[in-house]
RNA sequence: CGGAGUGUGGCUCAGUCUGGUAGAGCACCGCGUUCGGGACGCGGGGGUCGCAGGUUCAAAUCCUGCCACUCCGACCA
């Protein structure tokens, strides 16, 4: 891969990849650091993106048959009491509130001591604990079965090291919930949410995924099995854009969510729960970013087409705004991806140079030019995000204002299929399956001779049989990984008929694992 | 929380070693010339140099403590 990415275009400076992910985030007016440590402030840009994923995810919840509704940000503590795994993998990371009332003492704001709750609330870090409750009142009969809903909310986790977008106190996501009357119909499922992940992420956000098992190691705390989709990021690194978990009866045992099956019987519910966060934003950014800053697949763009109108502060300027707002007018008439075209004349009182390369930075997937020339002549000149350059030269051109507008559609869905593809071969290209041993796979993510620090980083992923071993002997695996800074991904879901030895043990492999660095 | 690094206008940084009136480029404001293109000239606004102490006639610069951020670990959607 040894892409090297450098923000010289943005701010003037070469460096490493974390710098160019920042300045992206930066250029792209997508979001700033806030003053709550480690918590984000989401620009408009970059919440008309997560609106456009909210907007699409939300749709194939829906057809899928789920309901959304709301539950408390605060959760009483006792709730994280009653399943035993849940509370231990996440206790490090909650925010819990002590008291409802501020008293100055000596000049010095702080909680009331008289003010203290009885009981504290913890800021939700997930919902199962209080969704499972509810399920346990709403749950009586095989009848009220299956549950199906999920919530669009905000939860906090108090992460020691964070990142924009990709690793945030406080994030934006979307989490179902589910009961079940069987094991089937909860793992089906879990599958099924996969599936829509999958295929959300694929077709939406132009970012191709392996959808996979995770090992026991990296289940949910408190799940019989999670899955995951793992993208792969222009460094090589692995990041987890979903997941989806079959919870198995424990939340209901722990939670008694019962219901009397058709026998009589009072049995628990099987119950699963998935989400994605606003970490897909961080996502899309390492998929599809470059040197000139983002490019958006058009189905996330807030804005798929960007009018930049030729403005001189002369009387001409009044025909061009007219006929930049007829086109934007003319775009909305436009089904494109399923949708009327999201077009804007940006009329801002700043040079159209400034304007044009603030829209190629924020990652507008076509950029208009409109001029005096292009109106008299009834003529489109335009750029596409996707193909910025020839060259050193941007590449610009020019259609008929009809052939435009008649070829828009198929433009916008090319510049998405064009996104996917070029992720998708990089995908391909960066998963090592030559790789037997372990020694092997150290060598190759390892610091041989000759290669500096950023070399090593581009390695991508190895996929490899393994012998999926469990317990003690994983955890050991674990921690010789460590030190390679490598994690096990998970275990796609296409697999071989057959296996060679594990890559781990020698032993016979049982299925192919992916390997690599993750965020 | 461990290791390393960095804190100087909105951004990127110089100045710190060797204490002596706070700088540059970009961004911003004004005027003008330009302009199918990240233009140029002139003028201008904006910084208690991360915070708090200390040393000194004098501190961005030296000393002590603290804080924040970045990277690498641990943790993680």
């Amino acid at each position: 891969m040894q892409r090297a990415l450098s923000v010289s275009r943005m701010t003037g400076n070469t460096s490493t990849f974390p710098d160019w992910y920042q300045a992206i985030v930066r250029e792209a007016d997508l979001a700033e650091v806030s003053p709550t440590r480690g918590a984000m402030i989401i620009k408009p840009w970059g919440y008309g993106v997560w609106e456009r994923i909210q907007q699409t995810l939300d749709r194939r919840i829906k057809e899928t048959g789920h309901e959304n509704c709301y539950f408390p940000l605060f959760i009483p503590l006792s709730f994280f009491a009653k399943e035993a795994d849940h509370v231990e993998g996440f206790a490090k990371e909650m925010a819990v509130v002590t008291h409802h009332r501020l008293k100055s003492v000596d000049g010095k704001l702080g909680p009331d001591p008289d003010a203290r709750l009885e009981e504290p609330l913890v800021v939700r870090p997930t919902s199962e604990t209080i969704i499972g409750d509810a399920f346990s009142r709403w749950i009586k009969s095989h009848r009220d079965l299956p549950v199906l809903i999920n919530q669009w909310a905000n939860v906090v986790r108090w992460e020691m090291r964070t990142r924009l977008f990709l690793r945030t106190s406080e994030f934006l996501w979307q989490e179902g919930h589910t009961a079940h009357a069987t094991a089937e119909e909860g793992r089906e499922e879990t599958l099924k949410m996969l599936e829509v992940y999958r295929e959300f992420s694929e077709t939406v956000l132009a970012m191709p995924v392996v959808a996979g098992e995770k090992p026991e190691n990296e289940r949910f705390p408190g799940a019989d099995n999670t899955f995951s989709i793992e993208a792969m990021m222009q460094d090589g690194k692995a990041l987890q854009a979903g997941t989806s978990h079959d919870l198995g009866t424990h939340f209901a045992e722990a939670q008694n969510i019962r219901f009397q099956n058709s026998a009589g019987e009072l049995v628990h519910c099987h119950t699963t729960s998935w989400g994605v966060s606003t970490r897909l934003i961080g996502g899309v950014i390492m998929t599809h970013g470059d040197d000139d800053g983002l490019r958006l697949p058009p189905a996330i763009a807030p804005r798929q087409v960007v009018i930049v109108p030729m403005l001189r502060d002369k009387p001409e300027d009044a025909e061009v705004v007219a006929a930049g707002e007829a086109l934007v007018k003319a775009m909305g008439q436009v089904i494109t991806l399923g949708e009327p075209v999201r077009a804007l004349l940006d009329t801002k009182a700043q040079k159209s140079a400034e304007k044009r390369w603030n829209w190629v930075r924020r990652g507008a997937p076509v950029i208009i030019e409109l001029g005096p020339r292009d109106v008299a002549g009834g003529t489109i000149s335009f750029m596409r995000r996707d193909r910025l350059r020839d060259g050193d030269k941007v590449a610009s051109q020019s259609l008929s204002r009809e052939d435009f507008l008649a070829g828009l559609p198929a433009l916008l869905a090319d510049i998405q299929q064009g996104l996917y593809d070029e992720a998708k071969a990089r995908l391909g290209a960066n998963i090592r399956t030559d790789i037997a041993t372990f020694d092997d796979m150290a060598a190759y993510f390892g610091a041989e001779a000759g290669d500096d620090e950023e070399a090593t980083a581009f390695r991508g992923w190895v996929r490899a049989p393994w012998a999926r071993p469990t317990g003690e002997e994983l955890e050991a695996i674990e921690q010789k990984l460590k030190a390679l800074r490598l994690t096990l991904r998970n275990a796609p879901m296409d697999q071989p008929a057959a296996f060679g030895p594990c890559l781990f043990t020698g032993r016979p492999g049982v299925e192919e694992i992916l390997i690599g660095r993750a965020y």
